[in-house]
DNA sequence: TATTGATCGCTAGAACATCTAGCTACATGA
DNA sequence: TCATGTAGCTAGATGTTCTAGCGATCAATA
């Protein structure tokens, strides 16, 4: 757990046998604080946790990447009485309709959503998730959420202050990119 | 700040795509302390810009997203000195050597990679990551990296126990999922 | 040493998700 | 009314991953 824990930190212990590659001059290799190596490493570690989880739901719903998000995002909506069309998704999700189409098909046919007509324009569809995969994707992740819940509310107002904070500076770090 | 960052999923603040349908609590929803939401809803944002970024990164790089998680893995490792074989990539990515023989395949057809005899095991490659592909990495990652180190060093003693802390139940909150 | 079983990366072929291009039906504003 | 734009669909192409099976090599053991 040491170390630069994001991956291209500008310092380069010279591997072994490699014939003189082009030295990296760049920034003379300011040591990082150990309590900021912590977080980020902790943060790198919580970062390949989730993904990992991901995957591990994907793989127990039999279903991709995509989907699942399609579905979770269509839950939360409805959970706000947000009506959901198969452009939302597609602007969502970042694909076109045509891929939406060809979504909405595959879980259609696994009894996760179904379509119906748009209540005010002709064009459009109204997406709604079953019954059934609501209660699905909430057993699958409830706990965690249950978890990640208590984790925040255990927090002094001091403490979530300057987790939020530090978390909108990271925000800002990857917008910037 | 909106309601419960429960989704846990990147998500957007809600287009008013819709004459908001009838209000329907649906669950009665415990009261989240404002400040757990507030932390919540900033991780979820950095959660959703993180992802952004990557995926700006891999249209800027042309690459897939699988193909870009290798070629930083496999910078790190060489920044470490470590050696990397094609089977470690296809086990750090949960890939078949199917699957990494094509993106190696890709990669050094797309000159970020070459492949190597293993120095210690004939039936094995040492797949290194040339010059060029390191430099576009740095370069295209670096900057964001300074700002997320720059915003762990400005931490307080305090401050960075208590994140890592939180960060560390988040991490155990998905493990145990 | 010779044998046996495991491991490494490769090829071939199929499955799958996404894309582009073009279509029809419908909506909206001049 | 008519022109233009939008929603979702189909068809076909592309790219990534998978399964299955192969030869070469390694490691352990009789």
């Amino acid at each position: 757990m040491a170390g630069a824990a994001l991956g291209a930190m500008p310092d380069r212990p010279a591997s072994p046998d490699e014939p003189a590659a082009p030295e990296r001059p760049s920034t003379p290799v300011t040591p990082t604080p150990a309590h900021a190596d912590a977080v980020l490493s902790a943060l790198a570690d919580y970062r390949s946790a989730e993904v990992e989880m991901r995957r591990r739901t994907r793989d127990s719903m039999r279903m991709g990447a995509t989907d699942l998000q399609a579905l979770r995002f269509l839950l939360k909506a409805q959970q706000e009485g947000r009506i959901v069309s198969g452009r939302t998704l597609a602007d969502h999700l970042g694909m076109t309709s045509a891929s939406v189409t060809a979504m909405l098909d595959r879980l259609t046919a696994s009894g996760h959503v179904t379509r119906l007509p748009h209540p005010s324009d002709r064009r459009s569809l109204q997406v709604v998730a079953t019954p059934g995969s609501d209660e699905e994707v909430r057993h699958t992740l409830g706990q965690m959420h249950r978890s990640m819940l208590s984790a925040a509310v255990g927090l002094s107002q001091q403490q979530s202050r300057a987790i939020t904070l530090f978390l909108e500076r990271l925000t800002a770090a990857a917008d910037a990119s």
